[in-house]
DNA sequence: TTTGATGCAAAGTATTTGCAATCGG
DNA sequence: CCGATTGCAAATACTTTGCATCAAA
C-alpha cells in the first residue's frame, strides 16, 4: 500500500475522535484540514484501513461506523438518542435483564457478533494459525 | 396497536425464515403471499414490531437484518460470503483469538452492542423497572 | 515510468416520508 | 365516524464506482 497524505490524515483524525462516525461524518472532519479531500476517498480509504486491521467497522446503530480504536471493547448504543458510547464493560460481568441505574446506563439488552471465516469460506485452513 | 393483515404476514413469515433479512428482502418473500403489499408498509411495521419487541433489530454485515428469534442468542458474520448466521456460542466460552477449525467456524474476533438508555435519555428512571 | 490513489460527479442501494385512499374498532 | 394503516411514488441518506488526472516509488 502506497503513501497518501490524505489516507494518513483520515486515520489520523479517526483516531483522535472519540466519537463513531460514519464515512461521512469522517469526511465533514478531515475536510477541515484538507477542504479538497472528496466524499470517495475517505470511503475508500475507510475500506482499505479496515482490511489492514488499522481501524475497526461497527456495526451497530442504522449504519457502519467506523472505530479508530481497534483494541477489544464493546459499544452501547442508546436506543433514544442513537449515541454509540465506548463501554469497557466485559459481556460476562453484565445482567443483561438489569437497569444498571447506578451507572447511569440502562441496559435493555445486548448483542454479540463473532466474525471471521464461515466453515464453507474456512475451507483449506485446517491446520493454519490464519 | 391496531390490527393489520400485512403486520400479520409480515410477522409471520420473518419468523420463518431462518435467515436475518433486511427489510426488502422481507418484501420480496410476504409479496408471495400479499402481492400488491409495499415496500414502505413493511419498513414501517418492522419499525413498529421493533419497538414492541416482537422482532430483533440486528446491526450485523453491511446493513440492518431483523430476526423473529428474540430469545438471547448471538450471531457469527462470515467476512467472505457475508452470511449471517445464528450462533448458540456464548461469549463467554470463546476465546476469540483461537480458530475455532474443530467446529468449522474461524473466529477471528467478536463484537458486542449493549443497548438500552444513556445516562442523559435515562433520567427520570432512577428507581423504576421501566 | 509505472501504477496506485485522487477528485469529481453520477449511479447505486437501502430506507423513510408525504399524501390521499382505505380499513379496523 | 375517527384515526391508524396502507399503497404508491418521490425523496433521503449513505456508499460505491467510472474515469481522467495526479503523484509515490
Amino acid at each position: 500500500m502506497r503513501y497518501s497524505k490524505p489516507r494518513e490524515i483520515i486515520l489520523e483524525e479517526l483516531k483522535k475522535v472519540k466519537t463513531h462516525p460514519r464515512g461521512d461524518e469522517l469526511y465533514q472532519i478531515v475536510r477541515r484540514s484538507l477542504p479538497n479531500i472528496s466524499l470517495g476517498t475517505v470511503y475508500r480509504n475507510l475500506n482499505l484501513l479496515t482490511q489492514q486491521r488499522n481501524v475497526l467497522e461497527l456495526f451497530a446503530g442504522d449504519f457502519n461506523r467506523y472505530d479508530g480504536n481497534t483494541s477489544d471493547h464493546s459499544h452501547f448504543l442508546c436506543r433514544e438518542c442513537r449515541r454509540l458510547w465506548d463501554f469497557s464493560m466485559e459481556p460476562q460481568e453484565v445482567d443483561e435483564k438489569a437497569c444498571e441505574l447506578g451507572e447511569g446506563f440502562c441496559i435493555e439488552g445486548r448483542h454479540t457478533v463473532f466474525h471471521g471465516l464461515c466453515p464453507d469460506c474456512g475451507k483449506g485452513l485446517k491446520g493454519l494459525s490464519e
